[in-house]
DNA sequence: GTTCGGCATTGATATGGGTCAAAGCGTCCA
DNA sequence: TGGACGCTTTGACCCATATCAATGCCGAAC
């Protein structure tokens, strides 16, 4: 079994996106489909474009460090990221994976709440935050977007801490799975293929699991049929079940 | 021992805020000092205090419940409110609680993604949605401000997830302890007698632990003198101690 | 003042998930 | 082609926290 790459067929013309031509790296088009672009319209978008910077890291490069200066604004084109925050001993937790499609540094603060480091080699488009917010400063209507934006993703943050606090291990294995599945529909075909470039070790740290208890979880998980663990990935068998099992 | 009203001493003139008068619930001014009101002039701020009405709950009164349609944008007067998800079982994740000075709704969404129940006896300004929307609308300064505050939420946010995953009870319970005292500090004289009007389950709740765990962790700290439980609250013996605990 | 009801505390016990340790298993490179 | 390295899986055991069950405490109602 192989996974598509997930970056590999989505063009934004295709979706809610006013930009009508491929954003996956084509020469004059270097920003992804984005979930604030209908608030803009052509010429605007292709403003924001020119502003933009394509940009490469290798797997494990890190994009930027928790509380450093907030220089730039990121648009993931390929590849996938973590974000986290750590502990002084090293523990440490993963709040969120980045993928092509998501905005790192949107929030437009001084500094990085988060630290964001390539789970994959990944491609991004940069943007200077001043550059950024001049641009964003004159667009009222994109602001609000923005914040509407910021305000979905506070509240997906609070789904996590229902999930981190309350869920047992099954439960949040079961969550992970279906919400990854959902999220590579957004930018390719939803599949029961669910491709899993990050470690055992992200996946527990964003669960707030051991790897241990993640890989158990996965085989008993295979053991009733539910999933099938394939190289790079996970199959689901029975979405029903993993409903049951994540139920909201 | 006995706690001062954390809302009594407070006025939003003597803080960051421009307008130069207590915001307390007096006649003629019923807003009270938050994070964004330094982005507004005077009369702006006036204008804004035109639009409020001032609403009081008893305890544990629902302001509004998870998925309901947010007709509201609430500022906190006076009281504190839990905001939380819940899932089917009656499982609970208390995501927050909402001090005088803090504002809910602010997101600005369609529907509220968290419930609020009035933890104590509430007052609240309540602004409708709609009209707070087209008063922000034409002050991209505020809505700036307002945008940063939303990153400001998710990094606390993101904080809390750190807390409920990677975190031990002790910790939990010094961090929380620490954090109320320094919230309590911003609306009045920072002390080390803390205040804990909400329940030992909301505590529990918030933390992903069980009241029962709370409660022993509570009486360790006590036996250790880092703490003494006292009625309604805890008074804090060594900041220190807690500082080592909570580490961030 | 007494009783009642709702929380909080404490104790005894159970268990989900963590820890420690040892195999497996690919994959990359010599 | 093989060996070594890194990641994953599996197993055995343990412990932090949950669960279950009293008991204690305090404030409200009468």
């Amino acid at each position: 079994m192989t996974f598509a790459e997930p970056a590999a067929e989505t063009c934004a013309g295709e979706r809610d996106c006013k930009h009508g031509r491929s954003t996956n790296g084509c020469d004059d088009c270097k920003v992804r489909l984005f979930s604030v672009c209908g608030a803009l319209e052509p010429a605007e978008l292709d403003e924001l474009d020119r502003l933009s910077q394509v940009k490469n890291f290798p797997a494990k490069a890190m994009l930027f460090d928790q509380g450093a200066l907030a220089g730039s604004v990121f648009n993931v084109t390929e590849g996938i990221v973590r974000l986290y925050k750590s502990l002084p001993d090293g523990r440490r937790q993963i709040v969120g994976f980045a993928l092509p499609g998501d905005f790192l540094g949107l929030a437009l603060m001084d500094r990085y709440g988060v630290a964001a480091e390539a789970v994959t080699p990944v491609r991004v488009c940069r943007f200077s935050r001043a550059q950024f917010l001049s641009y964003v400063d004159g667009k009222p209507h994109l602001l609000r977007r923005l914040h509407e934006f910021a305000g979905h993703e506070l509240s997906l943050a609070q789904d996590q801490m229902l999930l981190l606090g309350r869920r047992t291990a099954d439960e949040k294995v079961a969550a992970f799975l279906l919400n990854l599945q959902a999220r590579y529909g957004r930018i390719g075909a939803m599949s029961v293929n669910v491709p899993l470039p990050m470690s055992r070790q992200d996946i527990a740290d964003y669960l707030g699991l051991t790897i241990e208890t993640v890989s158990r979880t996965l085989t008993k998980l295979t053991k009733e049929k539910t999933v099938l663990v394939v190289p790079d990935g996970v199959r689901l068998l029975s979405t029903d079940r993993l409903d049951q099992l994540a139920a909201a």
